[in-house]
DNA sequence: TTGAAAGCGCTAACAT
DNA sequence: ATGTTAGCGCTTTCAA
């Protein structure tokens, strides 16, 4: 089944003109004829004309398209920097296409290559938990495609790049644990080689250093699947609870641990002595839960935007850009019930 | 800053071979001798040979890709729906790429025409609250761009569908309210000309009258803009909440309804006596909410993967389909304690 | 077994 | 002011 739509050639056929004039005619190009433009555009406009812009990308070498990667949709930081993105991208005449890897490695690299060769002019991504080889990202860096980096940033290649202060924000949710009175602070991670969950467990490190807390690593789990699979976060959370010292609190390392995370908690709470429990976090309803979630929100929205512009800005520059650079944001830190002594 | 990479003549060249033999050899083609083609091949390999899809779109008309339009991400019935169509794709050989309209008509037309200019081979999607009008969607499928749409179908367009029994839901999550002994049941619904809110509105409608009970305009109300403005929903309810005879429990109409009406049911209920309450929902979460949230499910996953499934059945198919058939599937009623009495 | 040439839809340098 | 031609990367007749 195949779907036809009308030509330049059509036009020029229809109107005994060639394709050249038809061509300059539709770009109200100066050197054409005031009485041809109006025969060519009202024809165009009759017949509902519309260029092809496969054929245009195939002699521009330019779609006007910006292919976003996230790991999920579902995860409500990613589907806020996406709106932030595409407020920014359609602003500036760009469409945008996005498709999720789905924290898996394989995935991100088909994706990734079929958005590459499919001539979108950028790419944004923030990469999978499972990714920890980046050459299908360096070969296209390499090749001068425009690469922005958010939120899961990769360190080794050089290009602009948006994050949140992750460290200050695991410094500062576990520094409110710390000012609440908790002492044995526990620590879900997610995959260990992420440059997010280094930033946020050197957060929580110092932290403890700070206000002299000895860490203790058997209070520190990593998910490999970043929460994705509930089992890895069950087991995290089963083995601290059965430490002869059980934490007295928890702070979680993504946000998909966090939601994962809840109902064990809340089952375990239900029983025995509360454990307080807070969490990086974007999503609206976590005001819902009980107890109310206290939360690290990161400002997701501006996150894509930046990330959008920053991207723009390297497509449309004439020249190499050399100095780029890493715009940080804050996060914020919204207590609430579940920290509560 | 442009992006190249290698191509046919890149390697016709080097091999002092024609881009037609190059082209033959690349497609293991009979016709080629097996040194050539391994001349090729290595050479194609050593230098990381791709086929420009841009090139192959202009040429065959197909590109592989699939578009998909949802409303929002953010909403779990669409990101798990894309999941199930995903899943699907994949293991058919099809890419997939995904926008969103953001509940706003004019988005969608644009989105929706980008993808049908860029050559996707089919249409997955699900209209936007906004629309009313499908002229855009009318428009492609008279040139015969396969489509699909599931969830918020449009009747006028034949082609395949896949829905969920929207009246049995809706009928079933009154009747259950009803045999709890709730009298006084409003329905908050979603934009008024929208086809599935006008079956779940016949649902709860004839689960009334099964039970004999009057319906009262009053109690059912719309939110235009399908939840997307906390405003409406805060308006719908306070409307409802001083009504002279006020509703002991409340119908949500939809994912987001639900969760949107959720803060001030729970500001209410903190108060006053108890207003019971139910909605159509997706979200994982619903569990952890206090008091925890009955809801009318949909195999949103399923749901997507037999969207994808017809999409491909009408792209690959040799003829014109002319039986289109409309899937339905049933969704689940979860009761927890919202629905208590 | 290989090559030359046309064509997909469009633009642009080069005629006229 | 308009037409001719070449070319973007690829496939595919048609010739050799």
């Amino acid at each position: 089944m195949k779907f036809e739509s009308a030509t330049i050639k059509d036009i020029a056929l229809k109107l005994n003109l060639s394709k050249s004039t038809v061509s300059r005619a539709l770009r109200d190009s100066y050197e054409i004829s005031n009485e041809t433009k109006k025969l060519v555009l009202e024809y165009a406009k009759k017949i509902n004309y519309r260029p092809n812009p496969i054929a245009l990308s195939l002699k521009e070498r330019r779609s006007h398209t910006i292919g976003i990667v996230v790991p999920e949709f579902s995860n409500n930081f990613f589907s806020q920097a996406i709106n932030g993105m595409e407020s920014i991208a359609y602003s500036k005449g760009y469409n945008v296409i996005i498709t999720q890897s789905h924290e898996s490695y394989d995935r991100e690299v088909i994706n990734v290559e079929h958005m590459a060769y499919r001539s979108v002019d950028g790419l944004l991504i923030s990469v999978s938990v499972e990714t920890d080889n980046f050459d299908h990202l360096k070969k296209l860096h390499d090749r001068r495609l425009p690469i922005v980096f958010f939120d899961r940033i990769v360190e080794e290649i050089d290009t602009y790049k948006v994050v949140c202060d992750n460290f200050k924000g695991a410094y500062d949710a576990t520094s409110h644990l710390i000012k609440k009175g908790f002492k044995n602070i526990a620590h879900i991670a997610s995959a260990e080689h992420l440059f997010i969950t280094q930033k946020r467990l050197e957060g929580y490190r110092k932290a403890l250093e700070d206000h002299n807390i000895p860490i203790q690593p058997e209070l520190i789990k990593h998910c490999v699947h970043g929460g994705k699979i509930s089992s890895e976060v069950e087991e995290a959370i089963s083995s601290l609870l059965s430490l002869k010292k059980k934490p007295d609190a928890i702070l979680s390392g993504g946000d998909r641990i966090t939601t994962e995370m809840l109902p064990f908690l809340k089952k375990f709470n239900a029983l025995k002595n509360k454990i307080a429990y807070m969490g990086f976090s974007n999503s609206d309803l976590t005001d819902l839960f009980t107890p109310s979630l206290s939360v690290i929100r990161q400002p997701a929205f501006e996150i894509g935007q930046a990330a959008m512009e920053q991207l723009i800005k390297i497509i449309e520059s004439k020249r190499p850009i050399l100095d780029f650079t890493t715009q940080t944001f804050e996060s914020s830190i919204i207590i609430k019930e579940s920290t509560k002594k």
